[in-house]
RNA sequence: GCGCCCGUAGCUCAACUGGAUAGAGCGUGUGGCUACGGACCACAAGGCUAGGGGUUCAAGUCCUCUCGGGCGCACCA
Protein backbone atom coordinates (compact mmCIF):
# COMPACT_ATOMS: atom_id res chain seq x y z
CA UNK A 1 0.00 0.00 0.00
CA UNK A 2 1.26 3.43 -0.70
CA UNK A 3 2.12 5.85 1.82
CA UNK A 4 -0.76 7.88 0.12
CA UNK A 5 -3.49 5.26 1.05
CA UNK A 6 -2.01 4.34 4.47
CA UNK A 7 -2.51 7.94 5.62
CA UNK A 8 -5.50 8.08 4.31
CA UNK A 9 -6.91 5.47 5.98
CA UNK A 10 -5.30 6.33 8.97
CA UNK A 11 -7.21 9.55 8.89
CA UNK A 12 -10.45 7.19 7.69
CA UNK A 13 -10.61 5.68 10.97
CA UNK A 14 -9.81 8.23 13.40
CA UNK A 15 -13.02 10.25 11.87
CA UNK A 16 -14.74 6.72 12.48
CA UNK A 17 -13.57 6.77 16.06
CA UNK A 18 -14.69 10.34 17.02
CA UNK A 19 -17.94 9.94 15.32
CA UNK A 20 -17.57 11.59 12.58
CA UNK A 21 -17.12 9.58 9.81
CA UNK A 22 -21.20 9.59 9.10
CA UNK A 23 -20.74 13.89 7.42
CA UNK A 24 -19.97 12.01 4.34
CA UNK A 25 -16.55 13.55 3.83
CA UNK A 26 -14.00 12.19 1.46
CA UNK A 27 -10.48 12.66 2.69
CA UNK A 28 -8.39 14.37 0.31
CA UNK A 29 -4.68 14.22 0.19
CA UNK A 30 -2.58 17.34 -1.39
CA UNK A 31 0.46 18.20 -1.61
CA UNK A 32 0.88 21.39 0.87
CA UNK A 33 1.67 24.35 -1.38
CA UNK A 34 4.95 25.26 0.39
CA UNK A 35 7.07 22.26 1.67
CA UNK A 36 7.90 23.53 4.87
CA UNK A 37 4.43 22.65 6.05
CA UNK A 38 4.77 18.90 5.60
CA UNK A 39 4.92 16.54 2.77
CA UNK A 40 1.49 15.62 2.26
CA UNK A 41 -1.82 17.26 3.88
CA UNK A 42 -5.52 17.12 4.17
CA UNK A 43 -8.19 19.66 4.27
CA UNK A 44 -10.41 17.18 5.74
CA UNK A 45 -10.92 18.73 9.31
CA UNK A 46 -12.16 22.21 7.09
CA UNK A 47 -14.58 20.32 5.05
CA UNK A 48 -16.05 18.99 8.23
CA UNK A 49 -15.84 22.32 10.03
CA UNK A 50 -18.92 23.50 8.07
CA UNK A 51 -20.98 20.76 8.16
CA UNK A 52 -20.59 19.99 11.82
CA UNK A 53 -20.65 24.12 12.86
CA UNK A 54 -17.55 23.62 14.57
CA UNK A 55 -13.84 25.17 14.64
CA UNK A 56 -11.52 23.45 12.08
CA UNK A 57 -8.40 23.74 14.03
CA UNK A 58 -10.46 22.08 17.01
CA UNK A 59 -11.58 19.19 14.54
CA UNK A 60 -7.76 18.84 13.22
CA UNK A 61 -6.07 19.06 16.96
CA UNK A 62 -8.97 15.87 17.81
CA UNK A 63 -8.13 14.19 14.60
CA UNK A 64 -4.30 14.42 15.03
CA UNK A 65 -4.54 13.37 18.36
CA UNK A 66 -6.20 10.28 17.46
CA UNK A 67 -4.22 9.66 14.60
CA UNK A 68 -3.00 6.07 14.49
CA UNK A 69 -0.01 5.74 11.86
CA UNK A 70 2.99 3.48 11.26
CA UNK A 71 5.87 5.30 12.47
CA UNK A 72 7.50 3.66 9.18
CA UNK A 73 5.62 5.60 7.16
CA UNK A 74 4.94 9.32 8.43
CA UNK A 75 7.92 10.76 11.05
CA UNK A 76 5.49 13.62 12.07
CA UNK A 77 1.62 14.67 12.16
CA UNK A 78 0.49 18.45 12.46
CA UNK A 79 -2.91 20.33 13.22
CA UNK A 80 -1.93 23.70 11.23
CA UNK A 81 -3.55 27.06 11.29
CA UNK A 82 -6.97 27.24 9.47
CA UNK A 83 -7.17 23.39 9.68
CA UNK A 84 -4.99 21.39 7.80
CA UNK A 85 -3.26 18.37 8.93
CA UNK A 86 0.36 18.17 7.46
CA UNK A 87 1.82 14.94 7.77
CA UNK A 88 6.02 14.69 7.51
CA UNK A 89 6.68 11.36 5.25
CA UNK A 90 9.15 8.87 7.58
CA UNK A 91 13.07 8.48 6.20
CA UNK A 92 11.70 4.73 5.14
CA UNK A 93 9.21 5.81 2.22
CA UNK A 94 11.09 8.41 1.02
CA UNK A 95 14.78 5.64 0.82
CA UNK A 96 11.54 3.51 -0.77
CA UNK A 97 10.19 5.72 -3.61
CA UNK A 98 13.81 6.94 -4.89
CA UNK A 99 14.71 3.25 -5.35
CA UNK A 100 11.66 2.83 -7.28
CA UNK A 101 11.97 5.39 -9.20
CA UNK A 102 15.42 4.64 -10.16
CA UNK A 103 14.40 0.74 -10.65
CA UNK A 104 12.06 1.76 -12.80
CA UNK A 105 14.06 4.19 -15.13
CA UNK A 106 11.53 5.28 -18.07
CA UNK A 107 8.62 3.03 -16.84
CA UNK A 108 8.86 4.89 -13.81
CA UNK A 109 4.99 6.22 -13.71
CA UNK A 110 3.49 3.84 -16.12
CA UNK A 111 0.63 1.89 -14.57
CA UNK A 112 -2.33 -0.53 -15.35
CA UNK A 113 -5.39 1.58 -14.77
CA UNK A 114 -6.79 1.59 -18.03
CA UNK A 115 -6.10 -2.03 -18.46
CA UNK A 116 -9.00 -4.00 -20.93
CA UNK A 117 -10.26 -0.35 -21.53
CA UNK A 118 -10.12 0.69 -25.44
CA UNK A 119 -10.25 4.36 -26.34
CA UNK A 120 -10.02 6.30 -29.46
CA UNK A 121 -8.63 9.68 -30.33
CA UNK A 122 -9.48 11.11 -33.15
CA UNK A 123 -7.58 13.99 -33.98
CA UNK A 124 -6.51 16.38 -36.89
CA UNK A 125 -9.51 15.84 -39.27
CA UNK A 126 -8.37 18.33 -41.34
CA UNK A 127 -10.47 18.07 -44.72
CA UNK A 128 -8.18 16.96 -47.36
CA UNK A 129 -8.09 20.23 -49.25
CA UNK A 130 -5.03 21.42 -49.24
CA UNK A 131 -1.91 21.18 -47.11
CA UNK A 132 -1.90 21.00 -43.63
CA UNK A 133 -1.83 24.73 -41.30
CA UNK A 134 -0.72 25.82 -38.53
CA UNK A 135 -3.48 24.86 -36.21
CA UNK A 136 -3.30 21.38 -37.56
CA UNK A 137 0.07 21.09 -35.88
CA UNK A 138 -0.79 21.92 -32.92
CA UNK A 139 -3.96 19.49 -32.82
CA UNK A 140 -1.63 16.97 -33.56
CA UNK A 141 0.91 17.75 -31.08
CA UNK A 142 -2.33 17.50 -28.45
CA UNK A 143 -3.59 14.30 -29.57
CA UNK A 144 -0.57 12.66 -29.97
CA UNK A 145 0.51 13.25 -26.24
CA UNK A 146 -2.85 11.82 -25.30
CA UNK A 147 -2.27 8.79 -27.49
CA UNK A 148 0.86 8.79 -25.26
CA UNK A 149 -0.35 9.22 -21.67
CA UNK A 150 -3.29 6.74 -22.53
CA UNK A 151 -0.86 4.37 -23.77
CA UNK A 152 1.48 5.06 -20.30
CA UNK A 153 -1.52 4.20 -18.26
CA UNK A 154 -2.30 0.81 -19.50
CA UNK A 155 -4.87 1.55 -22.02
CA UNK A 156 -5.56 -0.02 -25.88
CA UNK A 157 -5.63 3.07 -28.17
CA UNK A 158 -6.02 4.17 -31.16
CA UNK A 159 -5.16 6.97 -32.88
CA UNK A 160 -7.82 7.96 -35.98
CA UNK A 161 -8.35 10.40 -38.56
CA UNK A 162 -11.94 11.23 -40.33
CA UNK A 163 -11.22 12.13 -43.71
CA UNK A 164 -13.96 14.63 -45.04
CA UNK A 165 -13.81 12.62 -48.79
CA UNK A 166 -17.04 13.32 -49.82
CA UNK A 167 -19.72 15.90 -50.75
CA UNK A 168 -19.59 19.51 -52.31
CA UNK A 169 -16.17 19.84 -51.57
CA UNK A 170 -14.45 17.69 -52.95
CA UNK A 171 -16.41 18.28 -56.00
CA UNK A 172 -15.01 21.91 -56.00
CA UNK A 173 -12.00 20.51 -54.98
CA UNK A 174 -12.08 18.48 -58.17
CA UNK A 175 -13.20 21.47 -60.33
CA UNK A 176 -10.35 23.43 -59.23
CA UNK A 177 -8.01 20.32 -60.45
CA UNK A 178 -9.59 20.72 -63.60
CA UNK A 179 -8.93 24.38 -64.05
CA UNK A 180 -4.97 23.41 -63.54
CA UNK A 181 -5.13 20.78 -65.74
CA UNK A 182 -6.43 22.20 -68.61
CA UNK A 183 -3.61 25.17 -67.89
CA UNK A 184 -0.95 22.73 -67.95
CA UNK A 185 -2.41 21.62 -71.21
CA UNK A 186 -2.34 25.22 -72.53
CA UNK A 187 -6.24 24.74 -73.30
CA UNK A 188 -6.45 27.88 -70.77
CA UNK A 189 -4.19 31.33 -70.07
CA UNK A 190 -2.56 30.80 -66.77
CA UNK A 191 -4.25 31.97 -63.68
CA UNK A 192 -7.55 33.17 -65.72
CA UNK A 193 -10.59 33.11 -64.02
CA UNK A 194 -9.19 31.15 -60.91
CA UNK A 195 -10.93 33.41 -58.75
CA UNK A 196 -14.09 31.49 -59.71
CA UNK A 197 -12.30 28.40 -58.18
CA UNK A 198 -12.94 27.71 -54.35
CA UNK A 199 -9.03 26.18 -53.78
CA UNK A 200 -6.55 28.79 -56.22
CA UNK A 201 -3.51 27.20 -53.88
CA UNK A 202 -0.65 26.31 -55.90
CA UNK A 203 -0.57 22.88 -54.44
CA UNK A 204 -2.74 21.51 -56.77
CA UNK A 205 -0.83 22.38 -59.75
CA UNK A 206 1.77 20.41 -58.38
CA UNK A 207 -1.09 17.81 -58.18
CA UNK A 208 -2.37 18.41 -61.67
CA UNK A 209 1.41 17.51 -62.89
CA UNK A 210 1.10 14.20 -61.02
CA UNK A 211 -1.78 13.67 -63.43
CA UNK A 212 -0.90 10.95 -66.27
CA UNK A 213 -0.66 12.22 -69.74
CA UNK A 214 -4.14 10.26 -70.81
CA UNK A 215 -6.01 11.00 -67.94
CA UNK A 216 -4.92 14.82 -68.28
CA UNK A 217 -6.35 14.86 -71.88
CA UNK A 218 -9.57 12.89 -71.02
CA UNK A 219 -9.91 14.77 -68.22
CA UNK A 220 -9.62 18.11 -69.85
CA UNK A 221 -11.77 16.86 -72.34
CA UNK A 222 -14.55 15.89 -70.26
CA UNK A 223 -14.04 17.11 -66.53
CA UNK A 224 -15.06 14.55 -64.23
CA UNK A 225 -15.39 16.81 -60.92
CA UNK A 226 -16.30 13.66 -58.64
CA UNK A 227 -13.27 11.83 -60.31
CA UNK A 228 -10.78 14.61 -60.17
CA UNK A 229 -11.81 15.27 -56.35
CA UNK A 230 -11.06 12.17 -55.50
CA UNK A 231 -7.82 11.99 -57.04
CA UNK A 232 -6.64 15.46 -55.75
CA UNK A 233 -8.38 14.52 -52.37
CA UNK A 234 -6.22 11.27 -51.89
CA UNK A 235 -3.04 12.75 -53.28
CA UNK A 236 -3.36 15.39 -50.53
CA UNK A 237 -4.15 12.50 -47.76
CA UNK A 238 -1.07 11.30 -48.79
CA UNK A 239 1.33 14.80 -48.27
CA UNK A 240 -0.92 14.48 -44.49
CA UNK A 241 0.14 11.02 -43.92
CA UNK A 242 3.64 11.61 -44.76
CA UNK A 243 3.25 15.16 -42.92
CA UNK A 244 2.59 13.40 -39.72
CA UNK A 245 4.95 10.76 -39.85
CA UNK A 246 7.64 13.08 -40.15
CA UNK A 247 6.03 15.16 -37.32
CA UNK A 248 5.76 11.56 -35.32
CA UNK A 249 1.81 11.76 -35.08
CA UNK A 250 0.32 8.11 -34.58
CA UNK A 251 -2.43 7.45 -37.00
CA UNK A 252 -3.56 3.76 -36.54
CA UNK A 253 -6.20 4.48 -39.28
CA UNK A 254 -7.64 7.27 -41.59
CA UNK A 255 -11.66 6.99 -41.56
CA UNK A 256 -13.02 7.70 -45.28
CA UNK A 257 -16.22 9.63 -44.75
CA UNK A 258 -17.15 8.26 -48.41
CA UNK A 259 -16.95 4.68 -46.71
CA UNK A 260 -20.42 5.88 -44.77
CA UNK A 261 -21.98 6.94 -48.05
CA UNK A 262 -25.04 5.95 -48.10
CA UNK A 263 -25.62 2.96 -45.90
CA UNK A 264 -24.36 3.76 -42.90
CA UNK A 265 -25.79 7.39 -42.76
CA UNK A 266 -29.15 6.05 -43.88
CA UNK A 267 -28.89 3.47 -41.22
CA UNK A 268 -27.38 6.23 -38.72
CA UNK A 269 -30.49 8.11 -39.80
CA UNK A 270 -33.10 4.89 -38.85
CA UNK A 271 -31.42 4.50 -35.61
CA UNK A 272 -32.24 8.02 -34.21
CA UNK A 273 -35.43 8.00 -35.79
CA UNK A 274 -35.63 4.46 -33.78
CA UNK A 275 -34.72 6.24 -30.31
CA UNK A 276 -38.12 8.40 -31.06
CA UNK A 277 -36.18 11.68 -30.64
CA UNK A 278 -36.92 13.34 -33.84
CA UNK A 279 -40.25 14.35 -35.59
CA UNK A 280 -41.33 16.65 -38.66
CA UNK A 281 -41.92 20.04 -39.26
CA UNK A 282 -42.29 21.57 -42.55
CA UNK A 283 -40.96 18.81 -44.63
CA UNK A 284 -38.14 17.99 -42.84
CA UNK A 285 -36.87 15.86 -39.83
CA UNK A 286 -35.12 17.39 -37.10
CA UNK A 287 -33.80 15.89 -34.24
CA UNK A 288 -34.88 16.81 -30.75
CA UNK A 289 -31.53 17.93 -29.27
CA UNK A 290 -32.59 20.24 -26.94
CA UNK A 291 -33.99 17.01 -25.03
CA UNK A 292 -30.49 16.77 -23.88
CA UNK A 293 -29.05 20.27 -23.23
CA UNK A 294 -28.21 21.50 -26.91
CA UNK A 295 -29.47 24.89 -27.64
CA UNK A 296 -31.69 24.05 -30.26
CA UNK A 297 -32.85 21.04 -32.10
CA UNK A 298 -30.86 20.05 -35.45
CA UNK A 299 -32.06 19.10 -38.89
CA UNK A 300 -31.62 15.25 -39.93
CA UNK A 301 -32.85 15.21 -43.35
CA UNK A 302 -33.87 17.84 -45.24
CA UNK A 303 -36.96 19.23 -46.95
CA UNK A 304 -35.03 18.56 -50.41
CA UNK A 305 -34.90 14.68 -48.79
CA UNK A 306 -31.54 14.65 -48.75
CA UNK A 307 -29.42 13.95 -45.11
CA UNK A 308 -27.67 16.85 -43.85
CA UNK A 309 -23.95 16.56 -43.01
CA UNK A 310 -24.67 16.07 -39.38
CA UNK A 311 -26.15 12.69 -40.04
CA UNK A 312 -22.99 11.39 -41.45
CA UNK A 313 -20.91 12.54 -38.66
CA UNK A 314 -23.44 10.97 -36.47
CA UNK A 315 -23.08 7.57 -38.55
CA UNK A 316 -19.32 8.03 -38.03
CA UNK A 317 -19.87 8.59 -34.37
CA UNK A 318 -21.66 5.36 -34.02
CA UNK A 319 -19.13 3.84 -36.24
CA UNK A 320 -16.91 4.46 -33.30
CA UNK A 321 -19.73 3.00 -30.93
CA UNK A 322 -20.09 -0.10 -33.00
CA UNK A 323 -16.39 -0.90 -33.27
CA UNK A 324 -16.45 -1.29 -29.31
CA UNK A 325 -14.36 1.57 -27.89
CA UNK A 326 -15.33 1.83 -24.17
CA UNK A 327 -14.68 5.84 -24.77
CA UNK A 328 -13.68 8.37 -27.77
CA UNK A 329 -12.03 11.59 -27.27
CA UNK A 330 -12.59 14.33 -30.51
CA UNK A 331 -10.11 17.40 -30.83
CA UNK A 332 -11.68 20.07 -32.63
CA UNK A 333 -10.92 23.26 -33.67
CA UNK A 334 -12.15 26.47 -31.83
CA UNK A 335 -14.77 27.45 -34.28
CA UNK A 336 -16.39 24.38 -34.11
CA UNK A 337 -17.28 24.80 -30.48
CA UNK A 338 -20.63 25.03 -31.21
CA UNK A 339 -21.15 21.62 -32.15
CA UNK A 340 -20.21 19.66 -29.21
CA UNK A 341 -23.99 19.80 -27.64
CA UNK A 342 -25.33 18.60 -30.05
CA UNK A 343 -22.65 15.64 -31.53
CA UNK A 344 -22.85 14.42 -27.48
CA UNK A 345 -26.14 14.76 -27.73
CA UNK A 346 -26.81 12.31 -30.75
CA UNK A 347 -24.77 10.02 -29.18
CA UNK A 348 -26.60 10.14 -25.36
CA UNK A 349 -29.76 9.56 -27.50
CA UNK A 350 -27.78 6.74 -29.45
CA UNK A 351 -27.01 4.69 -26.03
CA UNK A 352 -24.00 5.69 -25.41
CA UNK A 353 -22.88 5.95 -21.85
CA UNK A 354 -22.52 9.58 -20.19
CA UNK A 355 -19.00 10.60 -21.18
CA UNK A 356 -18.55 8.38 -23.62
CA UNK A 357 -17.74 10.89 -25.84
CA UNK A 358 -15.62 13.86 -24.92
CA UNK A 359 -14.92 16.66 -26.91
CA UNK A 360 -11.29 19.00 -26.54
CA UNK A 361 -11.37 21.74 -28.38
CA UNK A 362 -7.94 23.25 -29.36
CA UNK A 363 -7.68 26.84 -29.31
CA UNK A 364 -6.33 29.29 -31.61
CA UNK A 365 -2.50 29.41 -32.77
CA UNK A 366 -1.55 33.35 -34.05
CA UNK A 367 2.14 33.06 -35.19
CA UNK A 368 3.94 36.17 -34.44
CA UNK A 369 7.33 36.90 -35.84
CA UNK A 370 9.81 39.84 -34.50
CA UNK A 371 6.52 40.83 -31.87
CA UNK A 372 4.37 40.84 -35.12
CA UNK A 373 1.37 38.37 -35.89
CA UNK A 374 2.59 36.58 -39.58
CA UNK A 375 -0.33 36.94 -41.75
CA UNK A 376 -2.01 33.77 -42.72
CA UNK A 377 -1.98 35.23 -46.49
CA UNK A 378 0.03 32.76 -48.82
CA UNK A 379 2.53 35.64 -49.78
CA UNK A 380 5.60 34.59 -50.48
CA UNK A 381 8.01 33.93 -47.48
CA UNK A 382 5.08 33.79 -44.82
CA UNK A 383 4.29 30.11 -43.43
CA UNK A 384 1.02 28.98 -44.32
CA UNK A 385 1.54 24.99 -43.75
CA UNK A 386 2.41 22.66 -41.28
CA UNK A 387 5.76 21.47 -43.46
CA UNK A 388 7.07 24.96 -43.29
CA UNK A 389 6.38 25.16 -40.01
CA UNK A 390 8.72 22.28 -38.96
CA UNK A 391 10.96 22.74 -41.70
CA UNK A 392 12.05 26.26 -40.16
CA UNK A 393 11.82 25.62 -36.36
CA UNK A 394 12.40 21.63 -35.73
CA UNK A 395 9.69 19.05 -34.81
CA UNK A 396 10.61 19.12 -31.06
CA UNK A 397 10.45 22.76 -31.14
CA UNK A 398 7.38 22.99 -32.83
CA UNK A 399 5.63 20.27 -30.45
CA UNK A 400 7.44 21.55 -27.15
CA UNK A 401 5.39 25.22 -28.58
CA UNK A 402 2.17 23.75 -28.52
CA UNK A 403 2.06 21.69 -25.55
CA UNK A 404 3.48 24.30 -23.52
CA UNK A 405 -0.35 25.81 -23.06
CA UNK A 406 -3.22 24.39 -21.52
CA UNK A 407 -4.89 22.70 -25.09
CA UNK A 408 -7.78 24.70 -25.02
CA UNK A 409 -6.51 28.16 -24.48
CA UNK A 410 -5.37 30.50 -27.40
CA UNK A 411 -1.27 30.64 -28.26
CA UNK A 412 0.93 32.79 -29.79
CA UNK A 413 3.59 30.68 -31.77
CA UNK A 414 6.70 33.33 -31.72
CA UNK A 415 9.04 31.89 -34.66
CA UNK A 416 11.31 34.35 -33.60
CA UNK A 417 11.79 33.35 -30.24
CA UNK A 418 11.52 29.38 -31.32
CA UNK A 419 14.30 30.24 -33.50
CA UNK A 420 16.67 31.55 -30.83
CA UNK A 421 19.19 29.52 -29.25
CA UNK A 422 19.39 31.18 -26.07
CA UNK A 423 17.75 31.12 -22.59
CA UNK A 424 14.58 32.53 -23.82
CA UNK A 425 13.26 29.84 -25.69
CA UNK A 426 12.67 27.57 -23.21
CA UNK A 427 13.02 24.52 -25.56
CA UNK A 428 16.53 25.44 -25.81
CA UNK A 429 16.43 25.53 -21.86
CA UNK A 430 15.68 22.40 -21.46
CA UNK A 431 17.78 21.08 -24.07
CA UNK A 432 20.79 22.89 -22.54
CA UNK A 433 20.02 21.34 -19.03
CA UNK A 434 20.07 18.27 -20.30
CA UNK A 435 22.92 18.61 -22.09
CA UNK A 436 24.83 19.75 -19.27
CA UNK A 437 23.85 16.86 -17.10
CA UNK A 438 25.40 14.64 -19.44
CA UNK A 439 28.72 16.03 -19.42
CA UNK A 440 28.74 16.27 -15.80
CA UNK A 441 28.02 12.40 -15.84
CA UNK A 442 30.49 11.89 -18.53
CA UNK A 443 33.18 14.06 -16.58
CA UNK A 444 32.19 12.09 -13.43
CA UNK A 445 32.68 8.59 -15.44
CA UNK A 446 36.07 9.84 -16.07
CA UNK A 447 37.21 10.40 -12.72
CA UNK A 448 36.16 7.15 -11.60
CA UNK A 449 33.28 8.20 -10.06
CA UNK A 450 30.12 6.18 -10.16
CA UNK A 451 27.09 7.16 -12.04
CA UNK A 452 24.22 8.30 -10.47
CA UNK A 453 21.80 5.68 -9.19
CA UNK A 454 24.62 2.96 -9.21
CA UNK A 455 24.46 2.44 -5.56
CA UNK A 456 21.29 2.26 -3.72
CA UNK A 457 22.51 1.14 -0.27
CA UNK A 458 23.43 4.23 0.72
CA UNK A 459 19.99 6.44 -0.15
CA UNK A 460 19.50 8.02 3.04
C1' G B 1 -29.94 39.88 -29.32
C1' C B 2 -28.79 34.57 -27.40
C1' G B 3 -24.90 31.05 -26.11
C1' C B 4 -19.70 29.35 -25.22
C1' C B 5 -14.39 30.53 -24.08
C1' C B 6 -11.09 34.14 -22.02
C1' G B 7 -8.90 38.60 -18.90
C1' U B 8 -3.42 36.58 -13.17
C1' A B 9 4.15 40.09 -12.16
C1' G B 10 7.04 44.29 -17.59
C1' C B 11 6.51 39.50 -21.15
C1' U B 12 4.87 34.19 -21.76
C1' C B 13 2.21 31.11 -18.61
C1' A B 14 0.95 27.98 -13.69
C1' A B 15 -2.08 27.52 -9.45
C1' C B 16 -3.58 19.86 -8.04
C1' U B 17 -10.88 21.86 -9.87
C1' G B 18 -13.05 25.90 -3.14
C1' G B 19 -7.71 25.60 0.76
C1' A B 20 -2.27 27.87 3.86
C1' U B 21 1.88 33.96 2.43
C1' A B 22 -1.19 33.56 -5.79
C1' G B 23 3.91 30.54 -8.08
C1' A B 24 7.58 29.46 -12.42
C1' G B 25 10.66 30.83 -16.72
C1' C B 26 12.25 35.10 -19.32
C1' G B 27 13.36 40.22 -18.55
C1' U B 28 15.28 43.85 -14.62
C1' G B 29 18.66 44.97 -10.23
C1' U B 30 22.61 43.48 -6.75
C1' G B 31 26.36 40.05 -5.42
C1' G B 32 29.33 35.76 -6.65
C1' C B 33 32.04 31.61 -9.55
C1' U B 34 39.74 28.73 -11.56
C1' A B 35 38.57 21.03 -11.77
C1' C B 36 32.35 20.14 -15.25
C1' G B 37 29.97 23.75 -21.52
C1' G B 38 29.94 31.63 -18.06
C1' A B 39 24.11 29.49 -22.50
C1' C B 40 26.35 29.33 -14.68
C1' C B 41 24.95 30.27 -9.34
C1' A B 42 22.64 33.08 -5.15
C1' C B 43 19.56 36.91 -3.53
C1' A B 44 16.03 40.83 -4.48
C1' A B 45 12.34 44.02 -6.48
C1' G B 46 7.87 43.25 -9.16
C1' G B 47 0.27 41.56 -7.84
C1' C B 48 -6.32 45.49 -5.36
C1' U B 49 -5.92 37.96 -9.92
C1' A B 50 -9.87 43.74 -15.45
C1' G B 51 -13.69 46.26 -12.02
C1' G B 52 -18.20 46.32 -8.55
C1' G B 53 -21.52 43.29 -5.54
C1' G B 54 -22.66 38.41 -3.38
C1' U B 55 -22.22 33.03 -1.41
C1' U B 56 -18.73 30.80 3.38
C1' C B 57 -14.66 29.06 8.11
C1' A B 58 -12.01 29.91 3.27
C1' A B 59 -12.75 32.76 -3.63
C1' G B 60 -7.94 33.66 -8.94
C1' U B 61 -11.46 29.40 -8.76
C1' C B 62 -18.68 29.38 -7.50
C1' C B 63 -23.15 33.16 -8.45
C1' U B 64 -24.35 38.18 -10.38
C1' C B 65 -23.60 42.85 -12.92
C1' U B 66 -20.17 46.15 -15.73
C1' C B 67 -15.95 46.81 -19.00
C1' G B 68 -12.60 44.65 -22.62
C1' G B 69 -11.11 40.47 -26.19
C1' G B 70 -12.19 35.84 -29.15
C1' C B 71 -15.74 32.43 -31.30
C1' G B 72 -20.42 30.33 -32.51
C1' C B 73 -25.68 31.02 -33.51
C1' A B 74 -27.89 27.26 -41.68
C1' C B 75 -33.12 22.65 -44.33
C1' C B 76 -23.75 24.66 -45.73
C1' A B 77 -20.13 20.98 -45.69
Amino acid sequence: MSARDTIVDAVSRALRDLGYDDAGVTVAVERPRDATHGDVATPVAMSLARILKKNPMEIAERVVSSLQVGSDVVASVAAARPGFINFRLAAPVLERTVREVLEAGEAFGRTNDGAGRRVQVEYVSANPTGPLVIVSARAAAVGNAILNLLDFAGYATQGEYYVNDHGKQVEALGASLGFRLRERLGLTAPGEALDQYQYPGEYLVEIAAEVDAGQARAWAEAPDAAALGRFAAARLIDRIRDDMRRYGARFDEFFLESSLHPTAVEAAYGRLVASGHTYDEEGAVYFRSTAFGDDKDRVLRKSDGLPTYFVADVAYHASKLDRGYDRAIGLLGPDHHGYVARMQAAMTALGAPPDWLEIIIVGWVRLLEGGNPVSMSKRAGEFVTMRELIDDVGVDVAKYFFLMRRANSPLDFDLTLARKQSDENPVYYVQYAHARIASVIRFAEERGVSSAGSDLSRLT
